[in-house]
DNA sequence: GATTCGCATTAACATAGGTTAATAGATGAA
DNA sequence: TTCATCTATTAACCTATGTTAATGCGAATC
């Protein structure tokens, strides 16, 4: 649908405004998919070139310890765009897997296809080094509130990053994310009531 | 002394092959500082141009909260590439500080010279674009870390990240790199022996 | 409808880490 | 040297968080 297409386009011009000629080069990069609850858009150990765009669903970007411990580090929601940056940049396996917690419908292009329009399109190099700054920003942040604040405050902060989805996926993905065990984030809920 | 010069370009080899012209280019950017200890290189707020890389000494970039809570990001030992990366690439103010921890002398370049060379040097905007993919990773890395290991874990991976160096700074400087205070950095230091 | 399984909660106990305060060694200034 | 300051350590106590186990609820399966 068109409207799933302008949408797309509204997230991308919050970093960059493209030029018309090269948003309908761009646009016609991306397809549907359709990700059931528990599918993965990336595995860890291969190599990806997915760039996607969530229309519908959540998915999760976690990475996983030698002891099968992991670590959810970011959550997709409606709008947002899900890559495995190091990967991708680097051309190396990805050390991450994105799984969709729910039944996802995204729209997905080949990374490097959008990098061949730089040369033509300098707008979209220009976005994509705006959207690197800005996941750089992020993740600044974030190291910062996990050195400097609690679970408790982590958890608020949670809540305001993504809204709602605390009432959307397992608590323990959750926890995950801010480095406490459910139990924990169990009290710290209660404790909120 | 042009042996200082060699030690920066071998550095700068670890990430990027440079052309013998690129460099011919690139060295006469970069001069001579001498920070005493104490002295900052970049104080929050300001902005920033610096692209330093330590010869003798020891830098600490921090953050300051609102509060008055400080945190460590990082320490610049010898051979170290100081950068206040976000605020160079995005020409904002900085929200870090770099501060010389000991007497410390420095070559030190304009960034944005720099990168002017790009166009007539490619391979001086690879050597940047693998530099900062390198930073991303490390960044990464250490995010999980904050989340999976506890702060024993944490304070071995400091010893093999910077030997040596909790001889030769004040361990609190430490503890707030590790998120903890120094009273418990002394406990896990009085297990250790 | 009965059963099973996954998940969230809670309790009880153990450990990691924070806070405050006292102490002592090291460093630097007078 | 003497004094003041800064730093590291330790103790005592408190809070946050982990671990294990029990409980109960709800969704999925039969």
């Amino acid at each position: 649908m068109e409207s799933d297409l302008l949408r797309l386009k509204g997230v991308l011009a919050f970093f960059q405004d493209l030029t018309e000629e090269a948003w309908q080069d761009m646009k016609d990069l991306f397809s549907y998919a359709d990700l059931p609850k528990g599918e993965y858009l990336v595995k860890e150990g291969e190599y990806t070139h997915s760039l996607a765009f969530v229309l519908e669903g959540v998915l999760r970007a976690f990475y996983l310890d030698k002891e099968g411990n992991y670590y959810n580090k970011t959550f997709f929601m409606e709008n947002a765009l899900a890559v495995s940056l190091a990967s991708v940049l680097q051309r190396v396996p990805s050390a991450l897997s994105f799984e969709a917690l729910v039944k996802t419908r995204i729209l997905v292009a080949n990374y490097y296809e959008v990098s061949s329009l730089f040369d033509k399109h300098p707008c979209v190099e220009r976005l994509v080094r705006k959207f690197l700054e800005y996941k750089w920003i992020k993740k600044e942040q974030r190291e910062i509130r996990l050195v400097l604040n609690d679970a408790t405050e982590n958890y608020a902060f949670f809540q305001q990053e993504y809204p709602g989805l605390e009432n959307r996926i397992p608590q323990y993905h959750i926890a995950s994310h801010l480095g406490i065990t459910p139990i924990q984030l169990s009290r710290i809920r209660a404790k909120q009531r």
